[in-house]
DNA sequence: GGTTAAGCAACAATCATTGTTGACTAGCAA
DNA sequence: TTGCTAGTCAACAATGATTGTTGCTTAACC
């Protein structure tokens, strides 16, 4: 993701408003690797800004993923999580708390056999790993 | 899944009731490749059983996962997707139409490494292929 | 500063899924 | 067969995540 900085550029650029709000969610999300939700923004943003609405938070979490400034990613896990990494990586999910962290893993192997492709044109690989965190099995005592 | 007789059985011994309504999701889900969500369940069985509720099948949907018959996934398509397939394979997903394929892929060179794994244990790989399937590139022209 | 497209918050609506309830029925025992 | 009882089912309402609508307000360009 670009810094906030220059998301107001390209925002601008695009023909949209560098507004407080926007800024703050840019703010919210840069540098973060926690994938929230769009709840969790909202009640960090509503913290500095309480006048803030969800709507709003989830607008530009919008704009931000159709600019491709963002991924959302679904694990099943209820909500939409954002993910402000968008380079190429992969997931480990905590089954039991929903906690998620980035991977870095030599997916080069990973092509679909083309007798298993059943006429698709493929552009994405998703792996996800799932298991359970050390703080989880702690608190279940396995 | 075992075999709609054989989930008899299994539900009998587990305390729980032949129904009719049990019956039919069983069949339905028997050798089906599909990878349907509980409304498209329901709309077939609806159409030999008008009076079965939704609420039913997502009842047999749940009760089959927690049996290990049936595995249920998530896509981010909207809707959760049920399995009968618990073998080990991956998902090939089209992003237009949001049809599901089964693959099977060599994924014995899959582990994380243990410098990236967190703490945690890990229990499960999914991996999903996303792409485009020949239908619906052949609608949008691409 | 004036104009105007766009943003925003408040509210209502939607969709998938689950909780509640009370009438009904399968399965067992006599 | 008949009666008993735990368990099932359909109808209804509720939930939680997300999106649509509306009308006041404001940023950005002139």
């Amino acid at each position: 993701m670009k810094s906030p900085a220059e998301l107001v550029d390209l925002f601008r650029s695009e023909g949209l408003k560098a507004t407080p709000q926007r800024d703050l969610v840019f703010r919210l999300l840069h540098d973060n690797h926690t994938h929230p939700t769009a709840e969790a923004i909202y009640s960090e943003a509503a913290a500095t800004m309480p006048t803030i609405s969800l709507k709003t938070v989830y607008q530009v979490l919008n704009d931000l993923r159709e600019f491709g400034e963002i991924q959302s990613l679904d694990f099943g896990t209820g909500a939409t999580r954002f993910d402000p990494n968008t380079g190429d990586h992969h997931h480990l999910v905590c089954t039991a708390c929903g906690a998620i962290f980035d991977v870095q893993i030599d997916d080069s192997e990973l092509a679909l056999p083309k007798s298993q492709r059943h006429g698709f044109v493929v552009d994405d690989v998703e792996v996800t790993f799932r298991g359970r965190c050390g703080q989880c099995r702690k608190l279940s005592g396995c």
